[in-house]
DNA sequence: TAAATAGTGTCTCTGAGACACTATTCA
DNA sequence: TGAATAGTGTCTCAGAGACACTATTTA
């Protein structure tokens, strides 16, 4: 708030202003079927959020907000993380690209900044249990009717989500801090959608981005026991 | 514009909206010097405008604008480079990111959603030309101090023009239909900042992503005739 | 024929994939 | 010992880079 003649000069003319909007795709991967090390193939999953009264029921959403003033974008994700689902403020969200369609919603001129976060799927069991039935997880081949370009959100993260997993071990920090190989591959195959070359010829390129764990092989029910990982 | 009652109902509540600006960066390949097909190396280049009145003088930035009431980001784009720089619309901006800091602009909260842009290095030629001064092409290493957080979006712009030389012959339409091998190379040296590797290699990897032109080889001042292609 | 430029052939290295083989454990 | 899982060794194939060699033109 300097002089004011100055300040006059360098202030926004009065024109339109769209609102601006957040929309969060929180990426997970399911626990295989049925169980444990020795378990089959995963799915790589979304987290919706029952739409809101006075909407086509049975809808499903992504969680979203308006953009505070004065925040970062990435505050703003964070904030509608914490409010629609509970969750803490340890999410790094990346952003995708902005959703301009003058028309993509009725209330009138709403840019979307679209993101994605990764969260491991141990982090939002307790998140989607406390909702009662307000939020869920999807495989993201299955996500139902999604309002607004949601559904273009959803491609775009799982693009996004690729390209990453396609270049290192586990960006998104789905796994704990030591994991086999068997555990790395049943989130690099889930996350590629099954199309991912066999196991076999993924372990040799996975160990090269990977240091030893100094822990001792885990047991498992049978065979051999494996090996522990960590992230470089 | 229906039903009233249900029109308040879905209209959004009145709360802060930041104004939303597109940037653009202008990217293109300076010719070789000192010229012609026998040239040396050529350099990356970013489109620059002489900053308005009132501004530090000397400072020039990316050409950009406010978003329009109804108005695509794109449609955006091509509107601020038409008004600033007499370009055509036959513009294909590709979006970068939201750049969000709040305090980036001093005027107030401006969200800058950045593009980068390609043209040919003669369609902007007579532009730079009609400008008389007012606007620039500089080697993408040696643009001076510039306003907000333009240097970051140059450097968004440069990784995002990498990104897509390191993966198709001529994204960005640089060259006329039919090129050499040769013209290839010394734009794809000059996108990729002289670290690509030799010319001699670059052949092979390029020749499978191209077609080959019927046209005869083009004579050149001395030396073995050069074979034209054209992008598949 | 020399200089200059375009284009090819060949060698090596590296990384990916396929797949057979070995290692370790439990029942 | 057999089943189940983890891990290794080896072969082949494809792409990248280095570099020498050939091809075509002008002066």
């Amino acid at each position: 708030m300097g002089k004011k003649d100055k300040a006059a000069k360098r202030t926004l003319q009065d024109h339109p202003r769209p609102s601006v909007a957040v929309d969060t795709a929180v990426l997970t991967v399911l626990p295989p079927e049925p169980a444990g090390p020795g378990g089959d193939r995963s799915e790589l999953a979304v987290l919706q959020i029952r739409r809101a009264r006075g909407h086509k029921k049975g809808e499903w959403s992504l969680p979203g907000t308006f953009l505070h003033e004065g925040e970062l974008l990435s505050e703003s994700v964070a904030r509608s993380l914490r409010e629609k689902a509970g969750l803490g403020d340890d999410v790094v969200p990346r952003q995708l690209r902005v959703f301009d369609r003058p028309e993509r919603d009725t209330r009138g001129r709403v840019l979307s900044v679209a993101h994605k976060v990764w969260l491991p799927y141990a982090r939002l069991v307790p998140v989607v249990e406390a909702a009662d039935g307000a939020l869920r997880l999807v495989p993201v081949g299955e996500v139902g009717p999604m309002p607004f370009d949601h559904p273009e959100i959803v491609a775009a993260a799982v693009d996004q989500g690729r390209a990453e997993y396609a270049q290192a071990a586990d960006p998104g920090r789905l796994l704990p801090d030591s994991f086999t190989l068997h555990e790395l591959w049943v989130v690099h195959d889930a996350v590629a959608g099954h199309y991912d070359s066999s196991e076999d010829a993924f372990r040799l390129r996975a160990v090269r981005l990977l240091e030893p764990s100094p822990e001792p092989p885990r047991k498992l029910d049978v065979g051999r026991p494996a090996r522990l990982y960590r992230r470089r």
